[in-house]
DNA sequence: CTGAAAGCGCTTACAG
DNA sequence: CTGAAAGCGCTTACAG
């Protein structure tokens, strides 16, 4: 029943009596065939089914239309924006998205990465799972393979030289900015709620957190700053946490969005009343966050623009490997929203 | 500076003076080749930094180690974690997941899939984009790559012959079961809220509720069904469609979680207490659905496991063609959370 | 246990 | 404008 094997070029050649040369090049829309011929080949192709083994073609131009795409979280509606983003600018270049999760687990990213790696793509967009070494990346991609990381730095065990592209958000100002604003609505005992102290971004967020309060002349105590893991469920489960110090406080600049979404569920599972009695504010801007309840005041990154964006910087270096290595840093813009109302008490 | 070509087999085998073959047969660990000469190889193949390029020996061996996955609509927590489902278990057999977003659009579904059939994907998993029609998809796929249908069955224009297997879920009974739920608790005046009537999904959902409103004895009015577009926003932005008709209902059956939620949240901004004075069940139980405000009761289809058993199920018919094509149907439970209190008034 | 040859489905010079 | 030949990086019989 199943037909036996696939129809190649040869089948179609051979049916129109010319040379499988002939077929490729009505193939490609070249000038060089007769419009007839044209005509004939293309009607027999559509007679066979014929489907154009793009894997064999790119073997013999020793060229790659597929991307590897190595996601953290996928379950993170901000990741899966990104990869979105990523799939929708590549396929609109005609390459095609070769998918990775890893989960936050390096040693799964380094296998999905292996894996994919023999698949031969033109280029590897990585997302890192939290505390990736660079060194380990760097061995299973190699320095053939043009790499744009997303979000996070990899760790420089040793200030290799090993280079890539990367594209992240201005995380230090954004948070800068996401703590004024809880400072000018009034607030002053200010928590930074969530994520681990490992991922660069988090401590770049933190770092924005610090140099607001420092501006304001509020002295900060590391007990300011709670680690949960970046997932809504830990940030959910921990809202206890803000309320185990010396003083009570009003708001948290929050690591992210789903971060900031699970806190004020936390809270209100306690009895508060976050938009009320407290102000919380996140960082990314996912879809969500405009219809939460309250909305959600965040620094907005886009997510699906971040990915369309990386995508084209990865397409840019594989067509000109000589270009010198970019790190770009988008800017992220306050939204304001409901869950960051004045301080009731100062 | 980059180096200029790939390294490759002949590359090993010249550098150890052996044959091409051997080095073939290293790589596979086939017991053929000397244990000492699978020593020198392989050490041979760490210091080039060889990369198997799996691309050509599929085309050699006239198979392939790609699925295509191709999703509606990514930033759906629910296809989200099947993405992430499909992707693990594939990884785990050695298969790499080719990704496709089709953002609901039957048009953009038609090329995306086209282009990654270019990449001879062993399988396709399609979760359709809504009223895709199956001549469309069998025209795409052809009929000699196996295709896993998930979620929504394909529109058959002329109930043609056209086949595939299916993995779906029990959406008729677990429908049925969230309403008796709502029942059991005293709602009489129940909604269905959600969904498009021209997806099988939403189709089926509705007769779960028409079943359960019969079996009670309540005559229902086609106005007490609301169409919305299946988002967490077009949920939220139609709440209000619930209070203009003839009754107020006092709860909803909502076609799925991102729905319910929104239409919560829509409810929060209307001044309504979904979990209070207003019953909300959903569909799916994702991830967030254990961590809303209230947590959500839902019906549970587990969308990471529907994830794996796709791949599974798909793997097993590409192994095996003659297979008879399977329809699957995975029964969903009732998970009581707090969006669903007994009803004030009767 | 190893080598030489053919072939997967394409494209690319090179002739004509 | 078209055809014959070589080759991308592998694997697979087939000899030895």
């Amino acid at each position: 029943m199943e037909a036996p094997r696939r129809i190649t070029l040869n089948d179609i050649a051979r049916a129109c009596g010319v040379s499988r040369a002939t077929v490729s090049l009505v193939l490609r829309g070249s000038p060089l065939a007769h419009v007839d011929t044209r005509r004939q080949v293309q009607a027999e192709m559509q007679r066979q089914g014929y489907v154009y083994n793009r894997a064999a073609a790119n073997l013999r131009q020793r060229v790659s239309t597929a991307v590897a795409l190595v996601i953290n979280d996928l379950s993170n509606p901000f990741f899966a924006e990104f990869a979105a983003g990523v799939d929708e600018e590549l396929s609109k270049k005609n390459y095609v998205t070769l998918l990775g999760n890893s989960n936050e687990s390096s040693s799964r990213q380094r296998q999905v990465l292996a894996s994919l790696m023999e698949h031969n793509p033109a280029g590897v967009i990585l997302s890192p799972a939290e505390a990736s070494d660079s060194a380990d990346i760097e061995f299973v991609i190699g320095r053939r393979t043009p790499l744009l990381v997303f979000n996070r730095v990899l760790v420089e065990p040793d200030a290799l030289s090993f280079e890539y592209d990367f594209l992240g958000l201005d995380n230090r100002a954004g948070s800068r900015v996401a703590t004024e604003h809880l400072l000018s609505l009034g607030h002053r005992r200010i928590a930074f709620y969530g994520g681990h102290a490992d991922s660069s971004s988090c401590r770049e967020r933190r770092l924005g957190y610090l140099d607001a309060l420092k501006g304001a002349g509020i002295t900060v105590d590391e007990s300011w700053m709670i680690e949960t893991a970046p997932t809504r469920l830990e940030a959910y489960a921990h809202a206890e946490a803000l309320y185990e110090r010396d003083f009570v406080p009003t708001g948290a600049v929050c690591y992210n969005d789903v971060v900031a979404l699970g806190l004020m569920q936390g809270l209100t599972r306690l009895g508060r009343h976050p938009g009320t009695d407290f102000a919380a504010i996140g960082f990314d801007n996912i879809p969500e966050a405009a219809v939460g309840v309250p909305p959600l005041t965040t620094m907005n990154a886009d997510p699906r623009a971040r990915g369309r964006q990386a995508a084209e910087l990865l397409l840019q270096r594989a067509a000109n490997p000589s270009l010198p290595h970019r790190s770009i840093v988008v800017p992220v813009q306050l939204t304001h929203r409901d869950s960051t109302p004045r301080a009731l008490v100062v």
